[in-house]
DNA sequence: ACACATAATACTGTATCCATAATTATGGAA
DNA sequence: TTCCATAATTATGGATACAGTATTATGTGT
């Protein structure tokens, strides 16, 4: 049997590590014990450092030489400074969105943005969460630009490393909504400069409402 | 003998590889040979394909699954979509380093664009690129954004990887000058809005400079 | 009893080895 | 002569083994 994606090894590894970290099953500062993990997943040691460097390059983890492999801890200036950082860059992306779309894309980003509502009215928390994701990565794929793309990617990857980042959106669930709604508006009239104004204020938007459950629970972010 | 930064073998392998891209010895879409380097550098293939992991994150080759590694070939439209970027998020620097910047920030940044004056004065094209490179630098490090400066240089590597890019700054030496003049003196007025445009509209002009070159050797870029 | 030094243990970093897959070359058939 | 199939060679991906350094624990001396 061909195998039609033929991913490295270590690849998959990356990945399942990624998502452990993103679950906060490995939590920013712990220390990663390769032999471990590599018995744990069946795998050599090989594979499993090469995934570990890819992490490093992606700012998810920290080698230090010859101390090991830690969970990176993000602080409360790191969200200061990548939300304006990724404000400013999804705005970009919603002007450039709006430039390229056509009405077929449009209809698509309207279906999506009806999953969105229906989540919403629902209160199906996990939904609403994945439509938003799918909403906004629409948007950037709209946009055309690959390297805007990777670089909003990487960006994300790092504030998923943040706990209060995932819980983020649940507190404020309607006004994420209505924020969706007058960006979805603005698109279709295709108004690329609110477009981008809307997107960047709904970025912003989302990390004072962190910053407001980072008050409530004064731990480390 | 203590060593004060005991950088991994991998490490040093893959900043001597950045270089030797950089410098289009390994041109791009050129394969690169494991056992080959690995019997060069005197060192085993372990190192080097952790050192080839991280290129692969910063984009400078690509590693096709049991195809190999390749330098990777940067097109047209990649050039297209990553100067707006740089823009953008250079003249963002450029704004945040004017409104944190001390007033011993300003004349070390005057320091280093006297020294670009000279060399433009002196023809001494290394020089003023090495300057060139120094103020921008110094710029993105007074922006205080730890993730803006980031992302910023992982572009600037895949620009390297350009060939034009190198000679772009030669044909339009007295533009560039001027460009630094107007951006150099609304540092020091303090002016963050009008620093942060001709930031902006320099880094266009750098573009449209290298799209007249390309225009005129018609290669792939 | 506490502090410092030395030894032992454990983990990181590197090298070597092996297996599998891809590419190329050679041979045969149309 | 050309095209296809099969075999051989070569390179990539993964595993295992080894060396060197850091950390920790234990013992001795003050």
């Amino acid at each position: 049997m061909t195998r039609i994606a033929p991913t490295a090894l270590y690849q998959e590894v990356a990945e399942r590590l990624r998502q452990r970290i993103f679950a906060h099953e490995l939590t920013p500062g712990t220390w990663i014990d390769e032999q471990k993990l590599a018995e744990q997943y069946g795998i050599s040691r090989t594979p499993l450092r090469e995934a570990l460097k890819v992490l490093a390059s992606e700012g998810l983890v920290e080698l230090r030489p010859r101390r090991g492999c830690y969970v990176t801890e993000i602080s409360r200036q790191d969200l200061d400074d990548i939300f304006p950082l990724m404000a400013m860059l999804e705005g970009r992306c919603a002007a450039e969105a709006v430039r390229n779309a056509k009405s077929g894309d449009i209809a698509a980003l309207q279906d999506i943005h009806a999953r969105l509502e229906s989540a919403a009215r629902d209160g199906r928390i996990d939904a609403f969460f994945e439509a938003n994701q799918e909403f906004h990565k629409r948007i950037q794929e709209l946009s055309g630009n690959r390297w805007l793309l990777s670089v909003i990617q990487d960006l994300r990857k790092v504030l998923k490393l943040s706990r209060l980042h995932s819980l983020s959106l649940e507190g404020r669930l309607q006004q994420s909504l209505d924020e969706h709604r007058l960006i979805m508006a603005a698109v279709a009239a295709s108004d690329a400069t609110k477009a981008e104004k809307l997107m960047h204020d709904h970025l912003l938007s989302g990390r004072e409402a962190l910053a407001r459950m980072d008050a409530k629970t004064p731990k480390a972010a």
